[in-house]
DNA sequence: GCTTGTGAAACAATTCACAGCA
DNA sequence: TGCTGTGAATTGTTTCACAAGC
């Protein structure tokens, strides 16, 4: 959640047309349940119902079955949903059916590591060149793919059809290369670097941030051993600073 | 948003106790606040409007004015806010005042980059441990740590105080790993296996999912290009399967 | 005059609960 | 009988717009 702007919807010109126009949150557990549902298909399971797959996927079955309806799925009342046709839609709706060309900017750390990452082929994606700025690493083989420079990225942009550009740059260079991305064509950009970008209307941009996550892990941490802290004593603490950490507690491990 | 039970506010029993039970989209920005907030003061800044952090940021100003009021922030009318003292503040709320120990679990190619990390030692925590159950790992030394056996993992959560687990193992192997972390007392944890944890009350799970953002965007892309593809056209296509794929063009890099 | 803090309005997401169908 | 699909109720979030304060 973060920059996304969405074109407005148009205004109803007729029958419905084209993709459903779903809620953002739903389109956010969409993969969730393609997940689970290839896990069953695994199994074995043919069909499945709308309790059994919002189990697997970790969410409750009314919200499941909201979701789906929005996608105008046919399950089968008494029945449950059919898990390959369930896939197939699914998978229509993301724009999983053709196989999107991810180009990869920054092979430093993190970087490698995504280059390595299976995940990404085994579920729609294919990582079709590998960018970096750094001279030392340019011609550097990771996975069967060459380093290329930076540089080259518009001829990587054509030769590869890329539709999805990542950055695992450092923060100080990921703008620059977001600029890039988009004067290629670009208009969707996952963001690994630790900064705000900003790019023009109709670009998407996510950002995943490693260390965001602990920190609001460690905000419910804090927020639990301050409950805790407290059996029932109603007054006595001043929490918010001024006198910063008056009664940060040793967050107790265990019970 | 994801698996979270909220302990249920303890009904006003007095003053205004502990922590400011802040909503969660609001818990999710403050990361995002503090680190647009240390750039401000890296360039010198002492004080900032909620317009001009908002920017930083990439949000915009009433929700963030909205936010730190929930922390009952004071911001001077006229004038801004402090920049160090609303530093001082988020840290605190987030529970960011003492250093937090983390214990990562898989040491494969995903958890070698977080290994290395540096923005965790910079924004609050300390890898404490690494991990691995695989005996061929076990001994390796990365960035000054030695993986050790995740067996042992009652020992190092008893002398290095864990206080979030980080799970980076193969998902076959997530929920294992993840009995074993509560089993010692941690209460938080960041999931990278691709699948769902199942925790008892009281663990706060976030999950990190790198294809699920990735599909997400390719449902944009996808959506984008079905929106362009058709310039006016007002019926002919069947967009949902049945006979999939059937007009899935092939989206248009560029205009 | 400029900027915060906040009620009130608008919007979005979730949950409930049940009618409708296989 | 069992399970889906969905209106209606609820809860949560964002945005607006302005009064209050420096």
């Amino acid at each position: 959640m973060s920059q996304h702007r969405h074109p407005g919807a148009p205004g109803r010109t007729g029958a419905v047309p084209a993709p459903p126009d779903l809620p953002e949150a739903t389109v956010a557990r969409l993969p969730e349940y393609l997940r689970a549902l290839h896990q069953l298909a695994d199994a074995g399971h043919e069909t499945v119902s709308s309790e059994g797959l919002a189990n697997a996927a970790g969410v409750n079955s009314a919200k499941l079955r909201k979701d789906l309806s929005h996608l105008g799925s046919y399950g089968t009342r008494g029945v449950g949903y059919d898990v390959g046709l369930l896939i197939d839609q699914i998978e229509f709706v993301l724009g999983l059916t053709q196989r999107r060309a991810v180009a990869l900017v920054g092979v430093g750390n993190l970087g490698h590591a995504l280059a390595g990452y299976d995940g990404f082929a085994s579920r729609g994606f294919r990582i079709a060149a590998l960018l970096d700025a750094d001279p030392s690493r340019i011609g550097e083989e990771i996975n069967g793919l060459v380093v290329r420079h930076v540089d080259e990225l518009p001829r990587v942009a054509a030769e590869e059809s890329i539709s999805i550009g990542v950055i695992a740059t450092p923060a100080p260079a990921a703008q620059a290369v977001a600029d890039q991305l988009v004067a290629v064509g670009v208009t969707s950009i996952l963001n690994f670097a630790p900064c705000v970008l900003s790019v023009p209307e109709g670009v998407d941009v996510r950002k995943v941030d490693l260390a965001i996550e602990l920190q609001i892990l460690s905000f419910h941490e804090h927020r639990k051993a301050s409950l805790t802290a407290l059996p029932a004593t109603g007054g006595t603490l001043t929490p918010l600073p001024g006198g910063l950490a008056a009664t940060d507690t040793q967050e107790a491990i265990g019970t």
